[in-house]
DNA sequence: GCCGTTTTCGGCCCGACTGTTTTCAGTCG
């Protein structure tokens, strides 16, 4: 699959064509095809194949040549020549905060600075002294973000960025007077990672709220400061950007200030051909106030349903939303269960009633306890005469709990020869099974993808856990065949987890995305190692939402019965 | 470079903040 190659690429073209200061617009062609192919939930080569490149919203005559020239030859010319006409290190000063294309182009055409290392000397020899347009707060700004760019945290996990926006929420909230306070941006689309935390408050003096903002004792710098708007950078390096509107423009605020760009984009063309403006106070007509107050009165002047935050992509939603199509997303109640969970049996912390408390206080009616296989003595694996005992204390649970049920059940190990932990004799007597993956993950993309695909024609393997292995910041996601996954999943009624773990969330959104298409079943797991861990479920929904899953694609939001069926293939 | 119940040519989202200017360009989201 060259999708993700291929976006790369023609997003490097919009940067050089950027710095080379050409039409705006068909750099916003070639941006706009990247982030399109991107979230294509199938191979490009199927596009080709099928001749259907040019429905692909933003392909063209041109990017279809250009995109069948990449898949037969693997280089595409205007590529190649465009990356002999600036050295590579130019475009890396694009990555520097206050450096757009204009300054980099300026910064390689008079002084010839080929990256960054050569900016730092030529500001160490004053050498941008005296060029015009430049004075002493641009040379220091341009140091700042070379700083910034080197110690500043690039994305953070979702979880994190939640906690440190939630205690700017409630620092703002304790302001006077002040209204609504709200997260947005990426954040509040609940992206796996974020760069910056948006935050949007409504307030009649606006300026009050710059003033609280920027003077919190968690601000280190402070990167703006308007009547509106501000951003900070925290002790920690990250930045927060906080934005004040009046009450009846808090819907347009959030619409805007959530995003995501091609998102609001495509909301403005649609504004304009219904003779209206959309901006961040409202939807006017000859600026006249028509909406503005809420995100639902927003979207209904614009004649589309509302659109979840998780949806506003630009991948496809608002061509639904327009149909009144849009997928009813998964919500965290629809869980009915957990289906993947440790106890002190293997390496988990509580025992097995702990955790079908804490379980059954979440408003669950089962959970499956799958303890790690014999052959994963890291994580104290359990043999056969374990299985036995852990079986006698499982029953014993379930006569005491009323309307709740412990499943018995095993994340077995799928060895490196693509073997089963367990033997067929004892897989069987499981309520669940969860296969996976958790040594040898370097054996190559054959070798892994069969060890998956063998998991999955294993009759009595109900799920696969963490498909594809990543851990965030940790390790990369298996080089796998995920095609040829979802395609035998598929076959064999296997479901694929999505591991609610902040540092897994595995499968990710596009991988979700591409399992709904391929008909496969999910499963959304918390992995908890604790009680307390049962509540990372969220991050799961999350992921889940994003890749547009509603309920009846998720497996644990069936009632028992329905469940076990299910899984066993009895229905 | 894309795209079309206004159009196959001429449009293409909109505004805040900053630093440098004498009215605005560049950057960012």
């Amino acid at each position: 699959m060259k999708n993700l190659e291929l976006a790369e690429i023609f997003r490097e073209i919009a940067l050089i064509l950027e710095i080379k200061g050409e039409n705006l617009f068909r750099i916003r062609a070639y941006q706009r095809a990247a982030q399109n192919i991107e979230g294509l939930t199938e191979d490009i080569e199927d596009f080709i194949r099928t001749d259907r490149l040019k429905e692909i919203p933003g392909i063209g005559a041109d990017l279809s040549e250009r995109i069948k020239e990449f898949v037969k030859t693997d280089r595409i010319k205007v590529y190649e020549d465009l990356k002999k006409s600036i050295p590579a290190g130019v475009l890396s000063l694009l990555e520097i905060p206050s450096i757009g294309p204009k300054t980099a182009k300026m910064l390689y055409g008079k002084l010839k600075i080929k990256g960054i290392a050569d900016l730092e000397r030529a500001i160490e020899e004053h050498m941008l002294e005296g060029i015009k347009g430049v004075k002493e707060k641009t040379i220091a700004n341009i140091q700042k973000g070379i700083t910034l760019l080197k110690t500043g945290k690039e994305h953070m996990p979702l979880a994190l960025a939640m906690q440190i926006a939630d205690d700017f929420v409630s620092a703002l909230k304790k302001i006077p007077g002040i209204g609504n306070v709200c997260v947005a941006g990426s954040l509040r689309r609940r992206k796996e990672t974020v760069r910056d935390i948006d935050i949007l408050a409504v307030s009649d003096s606006p300026k009050k709220v710059m003033d609280t903002f920027s003077t919190l004792p968690a601000v280190k710098d402070i990167l703006a400061h308007g009547q509106t708007k501000s951003s900070i950078r925290t002790q920690d390096g990250v930045q927060v950007d906080c934005r004040a509107v009046d009450v009846n423009s808090f819907g347009a605020a959030m619409v805007y200030f959530t995003g995501s760009k091609n998102f609001n984009i495509k909301l403005r063309q649609i504004a304009i051909k219904k003779g209206l403006k959309l901006n961040e106070y409202g939807l006017f007509r000859k600026n006249k106030f028509v909406a503005g107050k809420t995100e639902a009165e927003m979207f209904k002047h614009l004649g589309l349903p509302y659109v979840e935050p998780e949806l506003r992509e630009d991948t496809g939603e608002i061509q639904l939303a327009l149909k009144s199509k849009l997928p009813i997303l998964i919500e965290l109640k629809d869980i009915k269960g957990d289906l993947h969970v440790h106890s002190k049996w293997s390496d988990g912390m509580n025992g097995i009633e702990d955790m079908a408390q804490a379980a059954s206080k979440l408003g669950y009616s089962y959970i499956a306890m799958t303890d790690h296989s014999q052959s994963l003595r890291v994580a104290n694996g359990l043999n056969k005469d374990d299985l036995k005992k852990k079986r006698l204390e499982i029953d014993k649970v379930n006569k005491k709990m009323k309307n709740f049920r412990v499943l018995y059940g095993t994340e077995v190990e799928i060895n490196s020869d693509g073997s089963i932990d367990y033997s067929e004799d004892i897989l069987k007597q499981f309520d669940v099974v969860v296969a996976a993956i958790h040594i040898a993950f370097k054996q190559g993309k054959e070798k892994l993808t069969s060890r998956i695909v063998n998991a999955c024609r294993n009759k009595h393997v109900h799920i696969i856990a963490h498909p594809t292995g990543r851990l965030w910041g940790t390790r990369d996601a298996y080089d796998i065949n995920f095609d040829e996954v979802l395609k035998v999943a598929r076959e064999t009624n296997t479901a694929l987890e999505i591991n609610s773990f902040p540092n897994r969330l595995d499968l990710n959104d596009t991988n979700v995305r591409r399992a709904k298409a391929a008909g496969v079943k999910i499963a959304i797991n918390s992995d908890a190692h604790i009680a307390e861990q049962l509540k990372v479920m969220q991050f799961g929904i999350f992921v889940a939402r994003r890749g547009w899953l509603e309920r009846k694609d998720v497996i644990n939001t069936l009632p028992l019965e329905q469940l076990l069926k299910t899984i066993k293939n009895e229905n």
